[in-house]
DNA sequence: AGAATGATCCTCT
DNA sequence: GAGGATCATTCTC
């Protein structure tokens, strides 16, 4: 598997733009069960300014100041009581982005995700935001690590082109509604719902 | 349709 | 500080 790293300067952009960026590209963590990737068919943009679903509208706080600072850095925070959610920080420092990640096609370490996921079928493994920090392992220990400099967590360009994006309502909030900031693959089975 | 399950944050004292 | 509503979800019934 090749790909290159997405650099600082591509997050440190407009945060719409680039949820339909990551469309296509790969997530790569390096997890004590060895290498795991998978293709990102999913996303949701939460913007700087005017976004009442953002957990950054109301101001920093302990939690969000990740997405107030560089950009290019994860911001992963636990939800529900049981669940983690990984989202990657975008625009410039002191503006607070950041797009969500809510599906993957799994494309190495498939037998570590299946076990991280009880084994359940393998469009479900990577197809919601809980799911795919499930299968991948990952949890608040990755809070705002740095995604640039080749760390354990990352997300690499191979090549690949993506096909139609399709976008839509975000998924589960209950403000800003409206705004069609969901991004996704048209048409690929590990989407989290068409 | 409802349960699981706990961190976070807002609104008062 | 304490109380309580909320929550970028998933699974099972």
């Amino acid at each position: 598997m090749d790909f290159d790293i997405l650099p600082r300067s591509f997050y440190a952009a407009d945060t719409v733009d680039i949820a339909q960026l990551l469309l296509g590209k790969l997530l790569i963590h390096h997890s004590p069960a060895g290498l795991l990737s998978a293709r990102i068919v999913e996303t949701e943009a939460y913007v700087a300014v005017g976004d009442e679903a953002s957990h950054a509208y109301r101001g920093i706080t302990p939690r969000n100041s990740v997405m107030f600072g560089e950009p290019g850095h994860a911001y992963v925070y636990f939800s529900y009581g049981m669940h983690y959610l990984l989202n990657a920080v975008t625009e410039a420092p002191g503006v607070a982005g950041a797009v969500l990640i809510r599906a993957a096609e799994p494309v190495s370490g498939v037998a570590a995700m299946a076990a991280n996921r009880k084994n359940a079928k393998h469009t479900l493994l990577c197809s919601g935001p809980a799911r795919l920090t499930s299968a991948f392992g990952i949890d608040t220990s990755l809070d705002r690590v740095d995604l640039v400099e080749g760390g354990l967590l990352t997300i690499g360009d191979d090549g690949f082109r993506r096909t139609h994006i399709v976008s839509g309502p975000r998924i589960g909030i209950t403000r800003s509604i409206d705004f069609p900031w969901r991004y996704y693959i048209r048409g690929n089975p590990h989407v989290s719902r068409p």
